[in-house]
DNA sequence: GTGGTCTAGACCACC
DNA sequence: GTGGTCTAGACCACC
């Protein structure tokens, strides 16, 4: 399995692995249609409790990132199509406030953070257009 | 006193207090020297516990953001010259990530993350510019 | 077949089926004797396991919607003449109840909420009355 | 306490502490700003473990029917000022249909179904228009 | 004191 | 086998 997880950090347990599941989504390793591990199986990985796997797939549906069949498993959602709301907005413009904020206190030039942003973006687009065969 | 808190909010009440100031400084609105407002007329203008302020400024020294000398005050610290170290790019680059995987699950292309970013920027440099007088 | 079903939503696919057929003969879409598809057709058709639709058709039975006649068919059942027990009317003011809360919490005013109950009362009345030939 | 819940039942008990406490403000029994008993405190209240409790004020908070300001209870929140999207106003449809269905199941008339929306109504402007000192 | 998280372990409905 | 719920009991951060 690929998920690791830092029960010390001041994250949640659960909330570390929704972070992860949807950045493997976004990175494209997880694609529409992939069923996910069991919760138990998950749990059993991660030598965590099942409750807490249970908890952060509970999450990621609300979240609307897999959807759970009832007694058949958890898949990859299909991406949304809706535009989302201006309150989802905000949690972007959120992000990248603190984002500036942490840059200035780091002493990183605009240019330096921009091209930290782009090289990001470089790594995601390239492992999206890979392919899995 | 121009900052203001949410207490319904999920992050704590200290730690808003921490993000405001440091979002100052990095606008430009409090400069190199500025003296805050003491610990208790910040609780008492943000009913809040006189704790609850300490804590922030307690966490804001430790950040280097403020100077806190006994007796006559919390000052906006210079700007540090040594570069960061790898642990705090790596604060950095973990909030880029966050910030690219939310705007993957917002259907937010690259190009329009990339201009919310350059405004951001914008915004912060103009005000940076700007003058109090 | 006109029935469909969503194997993601919250609701036990059995009982989305039951509330479907339920709602079918409440529109009048289905009338007294009309034939049912048999469990292994309608089961092939919504690709369900048979035994997902075979307990719907119990449950169906169970609150006499329909009569299930071995090696017959299952066939919509005659309205019922009896006037139905208090406990069955508790059901009706429960969901009243829910509808009532939900409304409030959706700042739903009373002529709203009644304007819509009207309207759905309006719909299936105009389809019961309706002709199938 | 003027809550009970039954743990046979088929809904989720954490459900029904949810729904009881909608209910209660959209009765008006619980007003904007009153304090709910702390989760310790219901849970010993309910002999519930307060896990379930918990969870229950998290889906209240989530459901914005509560504010919960940590380390100092759970409170009702002000009324929502914003209209609900469509797809909320779609569940009070969804209601709406299960509850015309049940009607016509149960025999009951239009009429009769009508006046048992209206007496509910009634009920709850009664109890809302009610002074509690 | 307040809510939030987590483990260990049980039981249940659905498929 | 799959996820969902619940108890008992522990520990933690925040106020």
């Amino acid at each position: 399995m690929w998920l690791r997880v830092d029960p010390r950090a001041s994250t949640p347990v659960y909330r570390q692995i929704v972070d992860a599941i949807k950045e493997d989504v976004a990175r494209g390793v997880l694609l529409t249609g992939d069923r996910l591990p069991s919760v138990r199986d998950l749990a059993v990985d991660l030598t965590l409790n099942h409750n807490t796997v249970a908890r952060a797939y509970q999450e990621l549906e609300r979240e609307q990132v897999i959807d759970v069949l009832r007694g058949r498993g958890a898949f990859v959602a299909a991406v949304r199509t809706d535009r989302p709301g201006p309150e989802r907005l905000e949690a972007v413009e959120g992000l990248i406030r603190r984002l500036l904020v942490e840059a200035h206190h780091l002493q990183l030039g605009d240019d330096e953070l921009l091209a930290k942003v782009r090289a990001g973006l470089g790594e995601f687009r390239r492992e999206k257009g890979g392919d899995r065969s």
